[in-house]
DNA sequence: CGAACGATGTTCT
DNA sequence: GAACATCGTTCGG
């Protein structure tokens, strides 16, 4: 069973991430399911047009997701022990990813909750590694289809405001760049923009 | 409150 | 050997 992308991801990461704000994604593991409204996306190019991306030189083990079809999920570890997801989009011929920094919970609180170890609803996906955890992702989700029956993105409604501000903890010619977009009325951002 | 820092190990230089 | 698209805790004002 497949699910049909609500956004054509085959198009410039920077348009595309926008869009992305207020699709729910929705992962079912072990027979469970928990889904979150994305609030909160940075974009990351690639090659020579963004020196804070992964994929700002040239392919490599970890960053190959990013030079593949878009619609996939990229994951990453990071820190010694966090990881982060992101959504592979870009146009042809080029390299790219979205990265979820936060969602507002709206299935399996209580396996988040679990998962993450706190009960706050406001803290269990306010941050791309809180979110890859309160979603049961890891290092072997690296490369998934975003368009199947247990993992896929629904068509939400649109944020009514987008605030956009620089990237979080990047450095670079490009850390400047407005390519951290945020749906301004949500409680459910990492952390507050501009 | 906000700033500082340690955890912990993969990836790239 | 340094850097790292982070997080949770601790410390200071």
């Amino acid at each position: 069973m497949t699910v049909p992308l609500p956004v054509d991801l085959a198009r410039p990461v920077h348009e595309v991430a926008p869009e992305l704000l207020g699709c729910e994604l929705v992962h079912v593991k072990g027979g469970r399911r928990t889904a979150g409204r994305i609030v909160e996306v940075e974009a990351y190019g690639g090659q020579a047009r963004d020196d804070c991306s992964h994929a700002h030189r040239y392919k490599t083990a970890r960053n190959r997701t990013m030079y593949g079809p878009p619609g996939r999920l990229y994951i990453y570890f990071t820190y010694g022990m966090h990881y982060c997801s992101n959504v592979v989009a870009h146009a042809a011929g080029e390299a790219g990813a979205i990265l979820l920094r936060a969602l507002e919970p709206t299935a399996g609180l209580d396996l988040m909750a679990r998962r993450r170890g706190v009960a706050d609803p406001r803290l269990l996906c306010a941050g791309p590694a809180r979110l890859v955890k309160a979603m049961g992702f890891g290092r072997t989700d690296d490369g998934r289809r975003l368009d199947a029956g247990h993992l896929h993105l629904v068509a939400g409604p649109a944020p009514r405001r987008i605030v956009t501000g620089p990237r979080v903890g990047v450095k670079g010619h490009d850390a400047g760049r407005p390519w951290r977009f945020c749906d301004a009325d949500s409680g459910y951002l990492s952390r507050p923009v501009g």
